[in-house]
Parts: C-alpha cells; structure tokens; sequence
DNA sequence: AAACAGGTGCTAA
DNA sequence: TTAGCACCTGTT
C-alpha cells in the first residue's frame, strides 16, 4: 500500500489495533451490474460519512460527479496510482469502491489506502462533541458549529498525498474552485500517467520539472507558473524534503513550506492541513476571516493573523475540522445578504 | 463589459 | 510588522 512516510508513524498504533477488524469488514466482491472490467470492494465505514461534503467542500479539487454502471451517482477520483469510483452506500453504511483491477496492486493494498484517503479513523463522534463545547465557550457565538456540523455531518478532512495538496494550493490563490479544478486535471492529462477509468495520477515533482515553464503554462496556471517550478525544485534537490516535513514541529515545518515561492501562510496551513493531517492547523482565507469576525469576535475588522489565533486558540487540537465546517457553512449555507460588508 | 476569485511577492512606511 | 498594490486568466 502505497502511504506517505509520516501518515504511517501517526497511524501506526491505530491500524496495528484495528487491522484484524478492518480485515473482516472488507468484502472482496463483485458488485452487481458492473462489467466485468471494473472490480469492486466495499468497505466497512465507523461512523459519518458524507461523501458530497467531503468532496465538494473544496479541500479537493479532482473529484466528479458521474452516473455509475448502476445508474447511480458515483465520484470519479484518483487515489495514488488508481483511478476510482466511488459511492456510499447509506443503508449498509459501507463505501463502494469501483476500479480497474489491471492497474490497482491488490484489492487489499486499495482498501487500505481508501481507509486511509478518506481518514475513516477519524473518530467524528468526539471531534464534534469537542467542537460544540469550544463553541459555547462565549455566549455571542450561540450555536454557530453545531448548525455548521449539522449541514455537513460526515464532512472529513482528507488525507491528501502532500505533493498534490502543495501544487493544488499554489494554483489556488485567487482563482475560484472551477478555474483551480480545470488546471489540476490539465495538469494531470498532460503530465500524469494513466490510472484506469480514463483518469490519470498527478504528475511527479520530475514531470513537473521537465515540463518546464512554458509546459506548465500551457495549463493557463498563469503567474503561478514559476512558482509551481519553484516547489518542484526545492523538493527534488531537497531543500523540502516532504517526508521530513511529517516527523516536524507543525511550527517549523509550516516554515519550511514557506520558503517556496507562492506559499504564504494559508498555503501552507492547507498543505498541513490537507496533506499531513494536521488537524490543528487553522487556514484562514476570506471566508474564514470573515466568519471569525461575525461569529466569534464581535464583527470587528480582523487580520488572517487574529483570525488565526483565535481559531486555534478556541478550537484547539481539531481547529482544522472547526475550519473546514465554517467554510462549507459561510460559503453554502448561511445566509449571504447577512454578510456585513461585501 | 468589468469585476471578481480559497493569496502572495514586493516595496515602503 | 504591517499596509498597499499588481498579478494570469477563467468565471460570473
């Protein structure tokens, strides 16, 4: 199974203890009305799961809606090397996986990194438990998390290969999620190397390189171009060492990314975030600071930097999930005339 | 048509 | 440390 270096350290006591049972809540199997080219696996899910908010919410950008071989709606994605189908099946609360089983290494290696991909370990019961009390803390900020939680329970922060997630936030900055989503798969399909299902893997910090600056341009990514070169270079000459960054304080590794051009401070609390699974990072974009400012700190004017340290300092060790609901619930469901000033 | 978009680099107080 | 401005280019 392919996992980053360092997501094994952090996961290593939980999966030596829960591999017997994951083992047995896999099913190698077949799923009806699939042409014999796909293969298939279910996977036991503990807990929430909400694959639309998790998908759509914007911490990915190569997940799409597709109508599966059953008539359903599926999300089309790569994991690693392996493109995928995806469905979660609410009545038996177990994820569908679909694949071609030319490319993927094993059923049981895939199962494994879906498990992980969509951070199924996540205990989402006690993350919101903690959430809805720091919440309460100020009586201004009424019950804003447990609305946010309520609109997208089963939302989960992925785990992201780091090197995608960097490239992904690089291109981010100041594009909407459209634009981003539309040069990450040109990235992909010019650079990236088959999958299955018509997908591709994300291209190496060598393709990239060897792209050049005028190869990534082609994909419209505009001034982020060089930066883009710029990450690839550190990383290969190990001036970022990515794997390194895992065993790092979140202080220093966060400054570590910065030195790469086009990574500023949200960037990188996306990468750490998004990539590493660090959940108590708190990215603050627009929509965040604006959120912090009208819920929790008395509509003031706020910087990203205040912002920031009130998110972590009130949500703590899951500031990250705290994030991540508040920018599904600013941007999808709270209500945008009541924004102040816009 | 013109402003806007998950920010960041650069320069100057 | 912080404020102000330009920035590729597709979307609204």
């Amino acid at each position: 199974m392919r996992l980053e270096a360092g997501y094994i350290d952090r996961l290593a006591s939980y999966i030596a203890l829960e591999s017997e049972r994951l083992k047995l809540d896999v099913e190698y199997s077949e799923i009806c009305d699939v042409p014999e080219t796909f293969a298939g696996l279910k996977i036991k899910v503990p807990g929430f799961l909400d694959l639309k908010s998790t998908l759509e919410c914007g911490q990915a950008f190569r997940w799409r809606k597709v109508c599966g071989p059953d008539a359903c709606i599926w999300y089309k994605g790569v994991l690693g090397s392996t493109g995928v189908m995806v469905r979660f099946d609410t009545s038996s609360s177990k994820l569908l996986v679909l694949y071609d089983d030319k490319i993927a290494e094993t059923h049981h290696a895939l199962a494994w990194e879906v498990f992980n991909y969509f951070s199924l370990d996540d205990d989402l019961k006690t993350i919101y438990q903690f959430l809805a009390k720091a919440d309460a803390v100020h009586a201004r900020a009424g019950a804003v998390m447990q609305e946010a939680i309520r609109h997208a329970c089963g939302l989960r922060i992925l785990r992201q290969g780091p090197w995608e997630c960097l490239v992904s936030y690089i291109v981010s900055t100041n594009k909407n999620i459209p634009a981003i989503s539309k040069i990450i798969q040109h990235f992909c399909s010019a650079m990236g190397s088959p999958a299955g299902l018509g997908e591709y893997t994300f291209p190496s910090p060598e393709r990239f390189l060897a792209a050049g600056l005028d190869g990534i341009r082609r994909s419209k990514c505009g001034y982020r171009a060089p930066y883009i070169l710029d990450a690839a270079a550190k990383v290969l000459n190990n001036e970022v060492n990515l794997d390194e960054l895992s065993n790092m304080p979140t202080k220093e590794a966060r400054q570590q990314l910065q030195t790469i051009k086009g990574v500023g401070p949200k960037v990188a609390d996306c990468v750490l975030l998004f990539g590493y699974h660090r959940l108590d990072v708190f990215p603050v974009d627009v929509w965040i600071a604006r959120s912090m400012s009208h819920f929790y700190m008395g509509g003031n004017n706020v910087t990203p930097k205040s912002a920031r340290e009130e998110g972590r300092r009130r949500f703590g060790p899951f500031a990250g999930y705290a994030q991540q609901y508040l920018f599904n619930y600013a941007r999808n469901v709270f209500d945008k005339e009541a924004w102040p000033e816009r």
